[in-house]
DNA sequence: CGGAAATCTTGACGCCGTCAAGATGTTGTC
DNA sequence: GACAACATCTTGACGGCGTCAAGATTTCCG
């Protein structure tokens, strides 16, 4: 889309939706800033006047990821509001359910792409937010005896590392077709999930 | 090191420590055919006669990571032949290890930076291999009650998420501060474990 | 011994991230 | 309303990158 004026008027927020649709379409080997730069209509040189660097808009486009993960699990818990189980269960499918859908905007985001993550403060800020999300979550979980007693942000690295785990080798092609035939991936990772809950959760 | 003669010897394997070498000094983004290349003390095409491109040199790279983790996990089911508690536990350690020893090489290893896995059979072959002998020390671990029964490779896809997702979180430093004062990360990935066993290890 | 095959070098191409210099538009001040 | 300071964007350049083609060198095998 052409624009009408020398100057862009939202080109920040333009060059991160065009990068995630680049990740979208020719992965994170495709994407660099100069298609970035590109596809929102700029010189290959504009978005430095916005990013210090290729890693400030990763770091941007990572931010955003969390960002998008964070809210699906705030709708979540008020969604489900009474049902502590159930908001576990849905944040840990719609984790996953990112990286089937969007896997190149996942890795960037979770696989530690980044390699100087305090430099980008706001992305520190959203991953913090979403872990909090999830202690939360946790703790709902602990006081109805869904999941162990114990400090609530340690089963929650417990529990964020499985989710998380399950997203990364179903990427990485590890889950073997063997057993993919037998179940689906939702079955599998409440399967996961019901190894570390005290209780059956469905 | 220089070479006496114009043909190099072994530099498929020169290649290969050589980028395993760039990775532990300058990290996955410093990662380049040309440094590589200038390591052996060849050429910068010299590579192409051993690997068809980039992508060829990162799978052979992984598999020698998915070597030496398969090494080690032998050696663990070894020499713990009558403890199947203690072998998942070093096992997990050592996953966790190899992820803090040299954290560039672990990504690129378990990260899902291969694109096109299938098209690299030794590397398939190599990560099946690694899963095969988690499964076994699953299967151990069901024998003895230590771990609920059901299928073992769903079982161990269980745990291998587990300990991956914890590997992964660790790198990220998504594990807080806070956290990591209260304990060790050997004790975090022991009480992550013990989450999904039916009777208490260490 | 001689030619085929493997290995390595040289040189080139286009793409990349980044920087410097300058052009263009916007904003705040008197 | 003029104009200076500023933010934004363009142009051009640089070295490094992955990759390919052509040719040099060495090894292998009939």
């Amino acid at each position: 889309m052409p624009r009408k004026s020398y100057h862009h008027g939202d080109l920040k927020n333009a060059l991160i939706q065009a990068g995630i649709q680049i990740l979208a379409k020719e992965g994170v080997a495709g994407l660099s800033l100069r298609k970035v730069a590109g596809k929102a209509g700029v010189s290959h040189a504009a978005p430095y006047a916005h990013f210090t660097d290729k890693q400030a808009l990763i770091a941007a486009i990572s931010t955003e990821g969390y960002r998008r993960l964070y809210e699906r699990i705030e709708d979540i818990i008020r969604q489900y509001a009474d049902d502590p189980s159930k908001q576990l269960i849905e944040t840990a499918w719609t984790y996953v359910d990112f990286a089937l859908t969007d896997p190149a905007h996942f890795k960037i985001t979770f696989s530690g792409v980044i390699e100087q993550e305090k430099e980008h403060p706001t992305f520190v800020e959203m991953s913090q937010k979403s872990f909090d999300s999830v202690v939360r979550i946790v703790e709902a979980c602990q006081a109805q005896g869904v999941l162990e007693a114990g400090p609530s942000d340690l089963v929650a690295v417990s529990v964020w590392s499985q989710v998380h785990g399950f997203a990364s080798l179903v990427l990485e092609g590890q889950v073997s077709h063997n057993l993919l035939d037998r179940m689906s991936l939702r079955e599998m990772l409440i399967f996961s999930l019901n190894q570390i809950t005290k209780v059956a959760i469905a």
